[in-house]
DNA sequence: TCAAGTTGTTTGGGTTGCCAAACAGTGGCA
DNA sequence: TGCCACTGTTTGGCAACCCAAACAACTTGA
């Protein structure tokens, strides 16, 4: 069906998509962002965000003031915000659908917001925005859900439980050979 | 919070993931795994997966036969069922909940199947089975959200809307800062 | 004013994971 | 028997990323 390489095949990479969003929400809170500041807030070295920076700056993501000051072009903005909501939205789905702690959702969200597609969080987005329009349905649904919860064995993952469910849908879905 | 590195702090590379998911996914349809097939199955070379699989096997998750046959040791089992049924589950959650496309969900779950806890794919597995259950509220809440999908503007990602709602999140959520 | 701290850059090193290419071993088959 | 196809391994390269360390160019405060 693909290439299972898809993986890094993202317009940034993990790295550039903290690196840009560190400087949008280091201008959002700060008004301003430089490369010592990034560093901090990502927790590398100023050497290495130098670096960074120097390739994002030449694709036009990033760019620089005569004061060193750093900013965002209308592209390196829009990848920032994208991967921002998209990190709130599933942020959202986790915790408020799904009841996962809020720690955890922060290190599962962390890990995989600039590699979800918009289409996908775009249909997370409309979840949430459903679920929070206080919809009769809606609200039943968690409820169950909840309910539902606490029925099945909690015990470790994948359970025999999910390994079924995932038998199934494996054959619903039926992928072709050589798909990944 | 925590670092945002963690995002390469997981128990198997997703390169290693797929190397054991290969060889299971081999194992269960031909009933033996080979360098050679791993190699085509994942598009790369045989140096690759040989270098590759050199370490796993240091690592006692693959064991290999007298006659080259590849094997899974029960840890190696364990992670590469686990991968595969996180990846199940989170593609039905896309496709069943939120009626994301199988190629779309085929993609985004390929990123992402290794990266997501256990945690969190237990409950996606508990939400998926609640929705099969054939619970009242369950389809009554797949119905409310289709209808409520085709109100909203469907234009790109992410849309103002669906940017309103990860601010409202991120308001509430409060993240502490220095979190990332 | 001048020493001390901060800033951004450069350089050399390390890791991971891929490829291409060269090898060597094995099996079939004419 | 000898050739061809296939297998698995090794080697040198390359591209991302990270760090540590050394620099030069500022601020800043006593």
């Amino acid at each position: 069906m693909h290439d299972w390489r898809e993986y890094d095949q993202n317009p940034v990479s993990h790295s550039a998509a903290h690196h840009l969003v560190a400087i949008a929400e280091l201008f959002d809170e700060y008004g301003y962002a430089r490369v010592s500041d990034v560093a901090r807030l990502l927790g590398i070295t100023r050497g290495s965000v130098s670096v960074t920076l120097k390739g994002l700056k030449g694709k036009g993501l990033v760019t620089e003031d005569d004061r060193r000051f750093l900013g965002l072009s209308d592209e390196g903005e829009r990848i920032a915000r994208g991967v921002m909501a998209k990190k709130q939205v599933l942020k959202g789905l986790f915790m408020d659908l799904l009841g996962v702690s809020e720690e955890q959702a922060d290190l599962d969200t962390c890990k995989i917001e600039h590699l979800v597609s918009d289409e996908t969080a775009a249909r997370v987005g409309r979840a949430l925005l459903f679920l929070r329009s206080g919809s009769e349905n809606a609200t039943r649904f968690i409820e169950g859900l909840r309910e539902f919860g606490r029925q099945g064995d909690a015990e470790g993952f994948p359970s025999e439980e999910v390994q079924e469910l995932a038998r199934e849908i494996a054959r619903e879905t039926e992928e072709p050979e050589g798909s990944r």
